[in-house]
DNA sequence: ACGAAGCCCTGCAAGC
DNA sequence: TGCTTGCAGGGCTTCG
């Protein structure tokens, strides 16, 4: 499930065979992802130069003169370069062929992800405006962390999930940053000290900047835009370990439901 | 404003 | 073996 590492890998991926070329043909063969791919973008697209490529929090921008395709891979989705020509599979929504005989592959097997044109400033989209900063940048701090969390009684692990807060942060980085930082998932938001929110922002940081040194985590099928898996998933410490046994303590790491998504930590180690 | 719950979707694993 | 069931989950929407 691709969270910022993985997102960020295949922006890695991609950028080099796309950008400064020229859109050759959109095809769209399923628009029906969470919100249908415009009828007209293979129109829009069509012969247009890639200016860049960048990520917002879990969002793929593909600059154009005109707009922005904004690219969004849900939890199971993924792009790939493919050699032209490549037939194409079960879950293939969308493939955009470049100048060069190179061909981007957007595949979504259970259609969260996304592809919308925006026109103007991306950034004032309603998906993106309203969006924290992104946890890599010098506005993510304990600092704010902890302003942020005054007033909130919601679980810390639902706070730092919450995309209006910090982007980017989901289910797996989550609770390994919270592992690391030996903070409580259940914990009161509010309720916790600003220099514990340091260690947490500083957890929080060091787990995406690892992953993504590491091409992502691959779990199920993810690949990044080069086809290549993630390393990381080996060095989880919490996250899928229910039952297991601490890295740390060798307790038995217990397995709980905060905002509707499963959770791991050491009731020991994280208080 | 906040927080909890519901919804979208399909692959996979577990259970019968 | 082949079916059914439940779970996974990002992020928006709805409800209280």
């Amino acid at each position: 499930m691709p969270e910022l590492p993985e997102v960020e890998t295949t922006l890695r991926g991609i950028a080099p065979s796309v950008v400064g070329r020229r859109v050759a043909a959109a095809v769209v063969r399923n628009p029906a992802l969470r919100q249908p791919i415009p009828d007209l973008l293979p129109e829009i697209l069509r012969g247009r130069k890639i200016l860049g490529l960048s990520r917002r929090g879990k969002y793929l921008l593909m600059a154009f003169r005109h707009g922005h395709l904004l690219l969004h891979l849900g939890m199971s989705g993924s792009l790939q370069i493919v050699p032209v020509g490549t037939a194409p599979g079960r879950h293939d929504h969308l493939d955009i062929a470049v100048s060069g005989n190179i061909l981007v592959r957007f595949n979504d097997p259970r259609r969260f992800g996304l592809a919308l044109w925006v026109e103007g400033d991306p950034s004032a989209h309603p998906l993106l405006r309203n969006l924290g900063p992104e946890p890599l940048s010098d506005a993510f701090d304990g600092d704010y962390l902890y302003r942020r969390a005054r007033g909130r009684a919601i679980p810390v692990k639902a706070f730092l999930m919450d995309g209006k807060v910090v982007v980017g942060v989901g289910n797996i980085y989550a609770a390994e940053a919270l592992f690391m930082a030996g903070v409580s998932p259940l914990r009161a938001a509010g309720k916790i000290s600003r220099a514990r929110y340091g260690a947490l922002a500083d957890a929080a940081r060091l787990v995406l900047a690892l992953a993504i040194e590491q091409g992502g985590t691959t779990l199920r099928n993810f690949v990044g835009g080069d086809g290549k898996p993630g390393y990381f998933k080996q060095q989880l410490h919490v996250y899928g370990r229910g039952g297991e046994a601490c890295t740390v303590c060798q307790s038995t790491l217990k397995n709980v439901v905060i905002g509707q998504r499963s959770s791991v930590y050491c009731a020991s180690c994280q208080r």
